[in-house]
Order: C-alpha cells, then structure tokens, then sequence
DNA sequence: TAGATTGTTAATCGATTAACAATC
DNA sequence: TAGATTGTTAATCGATTAACAATC
C-alpha cells in the first residue's frame, strides 16, 4: 500500500510535536471547564507565536472560530483523531529491566491510549507470568504473538547489543513503528518507522551550557 | 556572573545536538581504530550533508587537516572539551520510583562523566540506606546535600505533582541545569537551565504517521 | 454594528546546502 | 605537484512571524 503522501503535502516534524503539545493543553483546559480559547492564549502559554498555532492547525482543516477562537472540547477531538489518539493502540514492551520496568509504569502513555499489551523478555524467571494481567513472553515467541495480536507499534527497551536483533524481529514480524530507548543506533527497513529517544543527549547539552557559563 | 554570550553568537540548539552526536560516533571510531574522517564520511553515518558537519565544527574553532579530514582523537577531545564532556560532572538524581531506579542504572550517562553523586527520595525505607555505594537522603536534606556536593545538575524523576516543587528546592540550593523526566511542565528563574525530556511525545508523532497511513 | 480573532498571504528570519578558493 | 578535503561565502530552502482581509 503506497503511502498517501499527496494528502498531507509536507507538514514539518515541529508542528506534529506541537499538535501534540496542543492535545494535552486543551486536555487540561477541558478538564478545567475552560470552553474556548484563542490561538494568542493558547501560544502563551509554550512561548509561541500566536500565527504558529493558527498554521500548524491550518495544515489539517479550519477548526476556529472568527471573533471567538476555538472551542477547546472540538479542538481537542479533531486533534486526537489527526493524532490517531481517538483510538487505543496496543504497544509491545520489548524488554522488562529497569528501564522496561520503568516504562511498563509510566503514566504517560497510557494517558493517551497506549497500552501494553504485552512483555517480551528473555529471562525464564520471568517468562510465562504476568505483570499487572499483561502476558510476559519469551523472545522465540515474539513473531506469533505481534501477530496475533495484529501490534503495529513497538517500545524497544532492551541493552544496546541486543536492541537490533529485536528491530528486525519485530519489523519482519509486521511492527510498523519503533520507539527505542536503548542506547543504540538502529537501522529499519523504509516501511518502517523508527524513533530514538536518546537519555543522555538532553544531559550533554545541558553540560555545554554549563561548560560555556563557566568558561 | 553574567553569560558571556558574546564569545558565543548564537549557536543553534541542533548544531549543539549534532555535536554530541559527533562525539559518540568519534568515540567508537576511535575504538576500531580509525584515524582519521572526512566530513563527508561523518555526514554519511547520520544522513547530513558534508557542509553542515564542517559548519557544526566551524562555530568553534578549526580541527580539521586540509586533504586529509579530521584526526578522530584530536577532534574528539575537542568536541568532549567543548561539550564540558572532558570532567566528571557529578548529579542529583531526585526520585528512585521505577522510572528513577531505571536512570539510576541506565550506561549511558556514566559513559560521558556523568555521575550520579547522591539520591532524593521520600521513601523512610529508602532514606539512609545506599545504592550501589551512592547515598540516599531525605528531601529535608536535599539543599544542605546540593550546597555540601556543589551539584549543579539534577535529574527530576518523580511524580509530576512533586516535579514543581522539588524543582524550585533544587534551583534554591543552587542546582544551575534541571533534566525533568515527570509529565509535567516546569517553570524554574531565568538563571537555572531546563530540559524536559516527553517520554511519550515520539510515541504520539509515531501514531499520527500510522494513522495517516492507514487513512 | 463594533470588536475580536481567525485563516492566509507576504515578509522575515535562520538553518541547510552548494560551490569553490585555500591549502594540506 | 596532483588529488583531496577543509573552511567559508553565497544561494537555497523552509520555518516562523507580521500583517490584514474575511467573518463570527
């Protein structure tokens, strides 16, 4: 299936993060019984242009209102959808160490429909039971259980060594997007998504800052 | 001590990241033993253009060798030095939970001199005890700790009701550079430096192409 | 209607890239 | 010297922002 890239002509990276951004404000604002707010307040409060806010959204359709602004509940649905946030995605966790452990918890995802819907792991101690009722599974059975479960998107957590091998599995496995965690560059074949978060590169920046501040 | 921004015009925010990235690379170069790469071999492993790369250098100084390219231990110490990635820097790591447990273990920020010098938790079972021969002290301690260690990096991992307040401790006892890791947007004075790194942001752009892709 | 705020165009700004003289 | 690659300038590209007609 080709990618439908003449429908979205080419919309920057920056303004999905910001979209994203966008979401969980008018979750807040929603939550705070705020009923409209205008691009300027919106802008506001990320130190934004009040023009960026109106062109991020303008790449996906007319969702204000003139005089008024937008109505936060609206806006809030047509961006979850524009997201995919308007449904509930089921993730593998690949890896349950410290840094798995710790991503299995983390309220973040499940706050905006991920949810893990199973564990791979290498080690016998863990495999075949269960962490909060999801399944922990050994690695052998990656390949049948992405499948079975028809999983689309991946959270590798794994140790550097390990984190291509795993990549490959679950690509060839049918897992069309891959967040990685391990401190390691991967290579995915084109019809793949992949996205390195990277722990310790947030750190060195700030050393430079530090670093130039003492100079 | 004000900034001395005019040794430094205005660096871009992803020179900085590329340059970190730079480092890493010329790191396991230097391992295989390779002495010597061209901006364009550089520019190649991460899919930049060649001018970038030499530009990326070109704000700090000249290292490269005409004809030949670039001697990878020679840059790479320049590029560590530039970073402040040429000392140890010693960390608070505030919070032990899951995800703070995670970062406590996590290689790749010892890798780069980073090392964590003591931990704040709330936990009476965990306040006074050690972890692999690192303190654990109360938050009531915490700004006699950062003043006594002379921190000024932190890394925030707890609940994002606490993150705030935990925060304004830190930059009140002198902690210069903050790397938040709870769901929580946070405010710190003007002088202090922060960084919020959104587990959960990649995950979101990953589900907006999905999504696309499956309209 | 008057006031406010959108959606959009045009101007600005800044980052990336091509090109090439300098030079190892 | 001939070949290769840097450092840097100028051109290009793309993203941000200002401005304003449209319109609620």
């Amino acid at each position: 299936m080709p990618r439908s890239t003449y429908r979205l002509p080419k919309i920057p990276e920056m303004t999905i993060r910001r979209l994203s951004v966008y979401t969980r404000c008018l979750l807040q604002l929603e939550e705070d019984g705020v009923a409209t707010i205008s691009s300027q307040e919106l802008a506001e409060r990320f130190n934004l242009n009040s023009a960026q806010v109106r062109k991020d959204l303008a790449y996906f359709g007319e969702f204000g209102v003139r005089g008024i602004g937008y109505h936060v509940t609206g806006l809030k649905a047509e961006l979850q959808r524009i997201l995919g946030l308007d449904r509930e995605w089921p993730v593998a966790l690949v890896g349950l160490g410290n840094l798995g452990s710790a991503l299995f918890h983390y309220k973040g995802f499940t706050r905006q429909g991920f949810r893990i819907a199973v564990v791979f792991d290498d080690d016998p101690a863990k495999i075949g039971r269960e962490i909060d009722g999801v399944p922990i599974v050994g690695t052998q059975d990656l390949a049948r259980e992405v499948r079975a479960r028809q999983l689309e998107i991946a959270i590798v957590a794994v140790p550097a060594e390990a984190a291509q091998t795993v990549t490959d599995q679950l690509v060839a496995a049918g897992i069309k997007a891959v967040l990685n965690f391990a401190p390691a560059r991967l290579r995915v074949p084109r019809e793949a998504r992949l996205k390195n978060v990277d722990l310790s590169i947030e750190l060195e920046t700030l050393s430079f800052y530090l670093a130039q501040g003492n100079r």
